[in-house]
DNA sequence: TCCTAAGTCTATGGCTCAAC
DNA sequence: GTTGAGCCATAGACTTAGGA
């Protein structure tokens, strides 16, 4: 039973994905990852934990006596369905009539689906995840923009030939915005390189050349003694940064942390968004 | 072209430290 | 003692380079 496995629909992703970025064949295969972790995860056990973050409840999967990653109570939304609504509505390319929090709602839920089917399944697997989150914001954000992104550029320099390697790269093509997407399941303090990236970018091509908008799940972390749920933020680290080292166009979460948010309001601008708000304003972002 | 080893990248839990 | 802010170690997945 191949396609009740969501480790083999995660394999023909990553060749589809390899292949063709933007290939609508992703979408498809994103969707089988989201159904066979859906169906492994409904037999799973929950345990609520103890948000210590305001308005926010949270849960995790539970193996005996064994906790998993803390999963947003009002975030997630375990309907293949959903997704489904939000292929048909994304399917023009254009900014969708969808509501764009519903959307941060279902890229949340297929994320931390997968997330949490590997996390019951594999012992210490960080690096699946992210690279599953690549797969899934990458190819949205190449969907949106109808362009394949690059993940290294070449930095000029008169004594050396080097690349910088990106998460990825968006060109639209000449005198057309060009963007700059980190993608990261969480960043704490690692935050820095987005920034050190977005620098090098304006120094080698030009301020302004590259719009920076990193999209980040979460910042959550559990404490499995205590069933706790905290968000680790740099609030005035990242002030910091935008203000002393490059400006970043939006930071777009999946799960906005409660202190981020609050950075839209004060000096100096920091555009911190749910992810779900992207589609909208993608045609808009570069202006 | 294939295989292997070395190196890189990643997310996460546990920790320190200072302020209150 | 508690809390917020930030630092550090770690292990597994993935990438790349080089040899056969």
């Amino acid at each position: 039973m191949p396609m009740a496995d969501p480790l083999a629909a995660y394999g023909k992703l990553q060749a589809a994905f390899s292949a063709d970025v933007k290939s609508e064949e992703n979408q498809i295969l994103l969707g089988q990852v989201f159904e066979a972790s859906l169906r492994f995860l409904s037999k799973a056990d929950r345990t609520p934990l103890k948000s210590l973050v305001p308005d926010k409840e949270y849960f995790a999967f539970a193996a005996g006596k064994k906790l998993f990653r803390a999963v947003n109570k009002g975030l997630f939304v375990p309907e293949l369905a959903e997704w489904e609504a939000f292929r048909k509505a994304i399917a023009g390319n254009r900014a969708p009539n969808i509501d764009s929090d519903r959307i941060t709602r279902i890229i949340y839920s297929v994320a931390v689906t997968f997330f949490c089917f590997i996390d019951l399944t594999k012992d210490g697997d960080q690096k699946t995840p992210g690279t599953f989150f690549e797969y899934l914001i990458g190819h949205l954000f190449a969907w949106r923009l109808g362009v394949n992104p690059k993940t290294r550029l070449p930095v000029l320099n008169l004594d050396m030939e080097a690349t910088l390697p990106t998460d990825f790269i968006f060109d639209l093509g000449p005198n057309r915005a060009k963007f700059h997407l980190p993608i990261k399941v969480s960043t704490r303090e690692r935050v820095i390189q987005v920034w050190a990236h977005q620098r090098v970018l304006n120094g080698v091509y030009g301020t302004g050349r590259f719009l920076g908008t990193p999209v980040i799940l979460t910042e959550t972390k559990t404490d499995k003694k205590k069933q706790e749920v905290i968000e680790i933020c740099l609030p005035d680290q990242w002030r910091i940064y935008q203000m002393h080292i490059a400006q970043l166009k939006r930071i777009y979460y999946l799960d906005v942390p409660a202190s981020y948010a609050k950075l839209n309001e004060v000096f100096p601008p920091l555009s911190v968004k749910p992810f779900g708000h992207f589609f909208a304003e993608a045609d808009t972002l570069p202006t």
